[in-house]
DNA sequence: CATGAATGAGTCTTCATTCAT
DNA sequence: AATGAATGAAGACTCATTCAT
């Protein structure tokens, strides 16, 4: 069973379906929306997969490595303070906003359309959630032990709370006409709203 | 033109298509899964909805009504001090929480499936979501008009986080297969996360 | 099996499906159709009818007995000379004409949409047709055997033309917008056509 | 939009609606009825044609030009005398009997099933019908022109009538188990009545 | 008797997938 | 390897017909 020759083709593919799932979805696009997007005949596309679910799992996969690769690129328990942890935070909602801006397709088709195509893939899709959650957490356990977090932090669930504000700054920010200036805000508003809370002092 | 003239009959087919849309998805569920979910011809189906995409978008009404009764039932003005605005909002939550406890599926159709159908129901539940944070931005409002709220909050940003805050909460207390032992839980990081933030003090 | 109770009723039902069949064509119309023009609930149909065929059936012998009653008005055997047929058959002519003038659908229906109802009912409208023509053939032959018309006309044959012509014109005057300045003009037309042909003299 | 690769298979799916709608009617016939006449699957008529209404409208067409054709071969003002226009006649009469000889379910079709499709199909044969008549209209005002056909004549009318007549003749040879015996008998008796009517002399 | 809610057979149409070229 | 013609399973939808009220 030759599977693909061309790996930039097959990446092709998924460049094509990464555009058309997301603005059209996944069950109303057609294996011939791909290939006319990339220019090659409808039956091609099943030389680089071995069905119309084979490239959503396979889009889906490089999404997520995306996001992870930004997320991943920090360490959990590298910061001592919170001067440090802040600007880590900072720091990696930056990418991210950079990320989702280079690519506003992404937040819609890895957090909402490819988790409607299958209940295996919507567990995928729960799985990295969690993961994400649990890399969070970690960072929230360090900065627990280090005694800058609050003692008593309900950590796994707080982990969740701030990647859902997160992805919700990140979807907010792929939606936007001119995102530039909006960047900064967002950051700004999920640094405090996360470290410090609405309350006035 | 519906005809609907069993006005339970009609509900049935919702309840149907609730659980059956959050199970397997709009796209991948069929008319006649739907009659067969309510045990009646599928022809019948059509006597209350003019066609699929309709079923779709009644039950997207009744799903959002849903989730807006709780919502609008607390008015925006009505706390003078930081205990009353946070009694009220452990108020919204826990009403929020038993909503979905009760529907697990209500959370998943609403903020997931029903918005992959089509441009103009995601649009529909952009509009919704918008709707929704115009609500919390007018507590937050209040909160800094009347001092008991941070100065300077950026309140439209803010509003859109805590209202992603809250329904990822609500998404995990859907999917536990235990909810009760989470409810209190849920509601205690949340307002902890909102009002103070994860620093120690 | 109870049959038809009030024959009005029945006959309000032939007059619907005598007018939305010749507009829509009886593929096309429904039931339920018939039964709004007529203001009764489409179950009731059923009662004064076995099935929707069995309307086409009833509608095709009344719309034929309509024109048979026209052909039949007239005797063959009647006319002695040249002047005498000629006169009859611009009398019978006259009389068609009124009959598809005041009833503009008539032409349609029954040499047009119920004949392609069904093999049974084509067969039904062709004998219809052969059966007119043996009329038509039996002036001729008694012209011929009177010596008015010409020896040797291929009766047979003959017949069916005039008879093309005839049915020909009674379409044409339904389709008018203005009938009558027409009808005596169509007459004049078949009349000279069929006694004198239109070589010059 | 018609794929159409082939034109072979496009004109054997052709030929297939040609004989099962002038069978069965446009209605009752199914495209799985065409696909399995021809062979293939029903699928494949998706490729050669937008639908179902498409197949028709293009039956409809060739159909036409069959007719047409044989219409189109004579020259309306080449003939100077009454045995030359004779002639004519009787070449074009044996042109079209031949033609609907060969192809027993062509008038069938063309003037009757295609006409109960649809208003717009309804209107396009009506548009043909008059283009014909236009045709043998141009004939006789030729004729009276040169003096050789009845001063008078009501051209307009009286070429519709022919038409008619000579339609009608077409379809009773279609209907014909041997239809060579009747051709020249049909040929005869209509430029007989047309000529000289059946008035004895 | 009349009604219209319910039914499901029947049809059109789409599109993922296969495979001969 | 690439192609796209062919396929038929699947699904939305219609409507003639039935029958409980």
């Amino acid at each position: 069973m030759a599977r693909s020759i061309d790996p930039h083709r097959r990446d092709a593919i998924l460049d094509a379906a990464h555009s058309v799932f997301a603005s059209k979805g996944y069950a109303a696009t057609g294996i011939a929306d791909l290939a006319r997007e990339v220019g090659i005949g409808h039956g091609t596309v099943y030389r680089y997969f071995e069905n119309k679910r084979a490239v959503a799992d396979a889009l889906f996969d490089r999404a997520l490595t995306r996001v992870a690769d930004v997320i991943a690129a920090e360490t959990p328990d590298g910061t001592n303070d919170l001067v440090a942890y802040r600007a880590q935070v900072q720091r990696i909602g930056h990418r991210l906003f950079e990320l989702f801006t280079e690519d506003p397709a992404l937040a819609r088709l890895l957090f909402h359309d490819l988790g409607t195509v299958d209940p295996p893939l919507r567990q995928r899709l729960a799985d990295a959630l969690d993961l994400f959650a649990d890399y969070t957490a970690a960072y929230l356990t360090n900065g627990v032990a280090k005694g800058f977090l609050r003692a008593g932090l309900d950590v796994e669930i707080t982990a969740r709370l701030i990647n859902s504000m997160i992805f919700e700054a990140a979807a907010k920010i792929s939606d936007a006409a001119d995102p530039d200036p909006l960047r900064d805000r967002l950051v700004h508003a999920v640094t405090t709203l996360m470290f410090d809370g609405v309350t006035a002092r």
